[in-house]
RNA sequence: GGCCCGUUGGUCAAGCGGUUAAGACUCCGCCCUCUCACGGCGGCAUCACCAGUUCGAGUCUGGUACGGGUCACCA
């Protein structure tokens, strides 16, 4: 029989969507998708201190933009729900107290002073078993009397678990690393540590996909399995995303690190189908060169053993390569959509956005490169001195003073304010005088630019200013020069 | 510190015992060109180290070094 796998994306409501997590996200549902299988979304809020209001719609939003649709989950149902762990109380309630019944958990009363006390003492890291063999008559009289209580794991004080890991293969750990984790808080939620493993096993989950944050803890989920006498998942554990130091080092990729949450790359500019193309490229490669991948391409495409076992550092270089990529390939209209409110915002009246636009749109590699490009087209910037002399064109600042006091009679008699126009009357110039047309253009564009890069050549910036800011910033240009 | 995992160029990476060690980003040249960008062409690696196994090792084994993760009433 083939199995219908079925894999899930848990996150946590934390009020954004690390890169890192959201790449979780895609590999979990590549691996269903590229496998005709199912996909849950489920919400992990146990820690009622971390809550941040409307943090579940960042998750919500962040999946429909990358395409990443789930089968299961909150909104769309499904036969497993409720989806949200808040909402499933009563059940992580009951299945502890079955393990507490078959002597795999037990009600711990030790109080948060005493724990405390522990972690100072040399040589126990952690709990120390305190509660794990009280009488039965005792647990009685605290609970009658209202003590509060957790609920911990018994672990195995000897021996070794271990399962094979997907992509690590066979990871081993000693019974007597592991610690009596607490599965039911003292406010009666579970933790992390339980309740994923009730409602991955309640909810099918056939392979759990996750960082390799949680390759050393697994053992202890699979002594959970063991204990309810289910079947253990697969276990595919993701390298880790990291980022790089400033003092040159790697680690786990941090806000420290720059923008890496969704929402804040979109802020930047990144469109949402260069950041999946990128970061599916992050741990996880192809078996051909391809690198462009649409969502159903990397569903055709994925297949585990394409993982890498080593960290990854996120490049933002790469990620820029991507993007600008994206954007050369976008078609005009949703260009110039994200484009042009730039612009308009940033640029006078006079100024041809939608020409300027044009320009910028192989330049940039986000769209929050645009502002930084067309600061000179807001104000007429300072003159750096040398800007005028230039090698290659062999011009000076005497050449180009000539140049521009020969043509800009010629510019204001211009019966047309359009590139080729412009162009024209400035190619024939240059041929009239026996002067370089790369000297011509220099001297023009220095003029109304002023810097010494730009987006576009001398006529496209003439025909973004318009003739009037044109002429007036040549006219300005002129008698600078002549003082 | 204990335990676990990893290590091919600055970065992402292919490679699965015999290859001139793919490809991409970055960087650097050259070409195109009214600057830049785009586009085109080209350049940049003794596979962390040391032992072993083997006729032969980036590929297998062991050790060392380095890096990372993890040891919560967070997930």
């Amino acid at each position: 029989m083939s199995e219908t796998i079925v894999t899930r994306f848990a996150p946590s409501p934390t009020g954004f969507m690390h890169i890192g997590n959201l790449r979780t996200a895609l590999y979990s549902y590549l691996l269903s998708k590229s496998r005709g299988g199912k996909f849950i979304l489920r919400i992990e809020d146990t820690d009622q201190g971390r809550l941040v209001e409307g943090a579940a719609d960042v998750i919500y939003k962040t999946l429909e933009m990358t395409g990443i649709d789930y089968d299961e989950g909150p909104g769309v149902g499904g036969e497993h729900g409720p989806y949200i762990q808040s909402e499933r109380l009563p059940i992580y309630k009951e299945y502890a107290e079955k393990l507490v019944k078959s002597g795999h958990a037990y009600y711990c009363f030790c109080t948060q002073e005493r724990l405390e006390s522990l972690k100072n003492d040399i040589g126990i890291g952690g709990y120390d078993g305190h509660c794990r063999d009280l009488p039965a008559e005792e647990v009685e009289r605290n609970l009658a009397a209202g003590m509060p209580y957790v609920i911990r794991q018994k672990m195995p004080l000897t021996g070794t678990t271990s399962y094979v890991d997907e992509v690590y293969g066979e990871v081993s750990i000693d019974n007597s690393e592991l610690r009596d984790q607490i599965m039911i808080k003292a406010d009666g939620f579970p933790t992390y540590n339980f309740c994923h493993v009730v409602d991955d096993h309640l909810m099918g989950v056939t392979h759990v996909v996750r960082g390799n944050e949680y390759l050393t803890s697994t053992p202890k989920y699979c002594l959970l399995y063991d204990a309810f006498g289910w079947e253990r998942p697969h276990y595919v554990h993701l390298p880790l995303l990291m980022g790089r130091d400033a003092d040159g080092n790697v680690s786990k990729l941090s806000k420290r690190h720059g923008a890496v949450s969704f929402q804040d790359l979109v802020a930047d500019g990144y469109l949402p189908e260069a950041i999946v193309n990128y970061i599916a490229l992050l741990g996880w490669a192809p078996k051909d060169t391809q690198e462009f991948f649409t969502m159903d391409e990397l569903k055709a495409a994925f297949s585990m053993d394409g993982l890498s076992k080593s960290p990854a550092v996120f490049d933002y270089e790469k990620l820029r390569w991507f993007n600008a990529e994206y954007i050369k390939k976008l078609p005009e209209e949703e260009y110039n959509a994200k484009a042009l409110p730039i612009l308009q915002e940033l640029c006078p009246d006079y100024i041809n956005t939608e020409k300027l636009a044009g320009l910028l749109h192989s330049r940039i590699s986000a769209f929050c490169d645009i502002r930084e490009q067309v600061g000179f087209v807001k104000e007429r910037l300072p003159m750096e001195s040398d800007l005028y002399t230039n090698k290659k064109n062999k011009t000076t600042p005497e050449l180009c003073k000539a140049i521009l006091a020969d043509c800009l009679p010629l510019l204001e008699a211009a019966q047309t304010w359009d590139n080729d126009t412009l162009f024209g009357i400035l190619k024939q110039y240059a041929a009239d005088t026996e002067r370089k047309a790369g000297a011509v253009m220099w001297a023009v564009r220095i003029a109304i630019a002023r810097q010494a890069v730009t987006p576009g050549g001398a006529t496209e910036l003439m025909e973004v200013f318009g003739r009037e800011e044109t002429l007036g910033r040549m006219r300005f240009a002129l008698e600078e020069l002549q003082k």
